[in-house]
DNA sequence: GATGAATGAGGCTTCATTCAT
DNA sequence: CATGAATGAAGCCTCATTCAT
């Protein structure tokens, strides 16, 4: 693994949890600190190794933060594909999906902090991120969608792309809200989805007005 | 902020609108380069200004950061509720609260990119903005839909603040969405405007499944 | 001169005398340690700056060295071109050249020892210099060599290129020797111009056997 | 040179020429790179063993580049002197001489590049090595032309300290001469020991001038 | 003997900020 | 008010060397 460029180093290779310690030290610092505030020294510090050791795991310290998202997110996505193949009911798809959303990030605040700050920290940065992973999340979403509108529960004239958006954006700013309240909620971040998810089905106009 | 005396009858004085140049200047390298990227030598040069020049109209980086975002938001607030009050409907504030925001972004891409990147910087920072300035903005969107329920067309049983995230995350993951694309999208932003509201208005699931 | 990339800082600018006090302090600190284990820093607290003003003058480490070296030897090749055309023997011409080159050297043990070892640090770094600085020192040896074969008082045979190298080699050589004897010899260096421009000149072979 | 089993019994030994690999692996790194941009752990992987293997064998990279040089060097000496007592007229010894410097560096220009740059590193390794080595190789010379003097073939005035420094220098500003030609010389770098020496042993003056 | 993962000291360089002019 | 040369603290990263296996 010495002087090999590879990030994606194998975590269970010899005895070592090293990459995962500082994966998690990184993710831990960077939430407290944001991520340009963070010191490799103080990441090393907390994984307990030094702090020439992060260079034997990752090119640089964005390489660094870039591996932590991406492992984080890719579990997320994993478990999200298992999950929603359970669920039949298109609605509930989306209903479950919010609810992961929300848990996952709900249950580990740092990595909500990160997620919801440093991954926007540039556009560049943004962008990458948004090419490389957030396109399987929306095309999750997509996915279930489209077989909505066929099945007939979702109205055959939305335009997809942007409900996905909408979608989207209104979990992913409930975390934002959520993150941004200091005092710890007393109901769980995941209670939300079906609130979320209601609003997002039945709109918020009066059912009155529908059939107009 | 400091120094302004907006509206001010020297900014004709002898030569000395340094100030809005400053923050004109600082909008373009940030939106550019990202905060912790941007110099404070660039954005003196690109103002016209000497560095040192910088530090008489703001304390210190972070501070012309926080000035820059302050005053294009400001503006945007202002201009906001003078509009909306020249709408009676409810549903049409809506609507054209996601036009207004949509179309002051989408017009200024430089100004979308700090605001959909560095304004969520660090958790501290974030927090910092959104008690003070973005508070403004849910609260409008809270008046009007709480209007709504009075009047009638917003479902009563609808949970407000959660129904504001709900437009807030819809319409600002649209403008994420546009600057992440690079080609130059052939359509306004703003024309997205009806589109959200619609499916925020309507639901996405069938209008038959209402009523239930 | 900020954020210029030019080496050439006008020494003259503004009251500052800096430029060169960082020169003349970066030839003392890499005689002593060399250039590899010379630190800017410590350049700098010699030349009675911070560390940062070194890089306002010189766009890094290397460079540094480089400008000494050459504003050293272009001084050099500017008195030897006044000196030698104040000679008409060409004969002559080579012995005040032997006898500046030595006395250059000879009388500053600092730049003695940047010249006969930092300068040949590495293979593309002597490559470098060579092209650009020692050409004109080896053309000035090339047209008195011609000049004296037109003149009837060199050997016409004599290859000029390779002659030109003896003749350079055997000084440079001495200077190598004498900085390398640690004891401050009793005899100043250029007091050997005569021995070896003799010993080149008449060859070493007894006369004798001329003619043969 | 390399693998070469000679004077050693225990070459032959279970597969031990590490030593030997690790000495050329050096003089090939240090050659592409020179001394301080080389890196131990390149030379180990080129040498194919572990970079901690290189501390069985030798103290440190310093002293690598030491052990290095004077296992190339003693080889040399030992050809030279070998050679040299093979020849009778103390001017066809030079001749000898000359020829074998040129065609050892000529034939292995790694080699070559090593002597002629990191050699002279720094005035202490300089020293050092000249103390220890290059001292062989002037005592040498200086027998020769003691022997030529006592001959009466070479100039009894002849300061003979100074007389081999002109050799040595000349003969070894061709070979930095060759080395910074990037062109491949068409022709072998030996060929100019008769040039060369031709030049030392009868002067460059016109044959006239002598006997005056 | 051999390995190579881990160490950690320390250098080069950047750049926000100051202050004499 | 304005300047911009100078400052100097501080971080990322490299890489020679060690030592447990």
């Amino acid at each position: 693994m010495k002087r090999s460029s590879e990030t994606t180093a194998k975590a269970t290779a010899a005895g070592s949890d090293k990459y995962q310690r500082i994966l998690d030290a990184a993710i831990e610092v960077i939430a407290e600190k944001g991520f340009f505030h963070s010191r490799v020294s103080e990441i090393a510090d907390r994984a307990g190794v030094a702090d020439g050791t992060i260079y034997l795991y990752f090119k640089n310290k964005d390489e660094l933060l870039m591996a932590a998202i991406d492992s984080a997110f890719h579990g997320f996505i994993g478990r999200a594909r298992t999950e929603l193949s359970k669920v039949a009911d298109p609605r509930e798809k989306l209903r479950k999906m919010a609810f992961l959303h929300l848990q996952a990030l709900g249950s580990n605040r740092n990595m909500a902090i990160v997620f919801q700050t440093e991954l926007r920290h540039s556009a560049k940065f943004l962008a990458q991120f948004s090419h490389s992973l957030l396109v399987e999340y929306f095309d999750l979403i997509k996915g279930v969608l489209r077989e909505g509108q066929e099945a007939g529960v979702f109205r055959a004239e939305l335009p997809v792309k942007i409900a996905v958006n909408c979608f989207f954006g209104a979990v992913d700013e409930m975390v934002t809200s959520w993150i941004l309240s200091d005092r710890d909620r007393d109901y769980p971040l995941s209670n939300l989805a079906d609130v979320i998810v209601d609003i997002l089905l039945k709109g918020m106009e009066t059912s009155a007005k529908h059939g107009s």
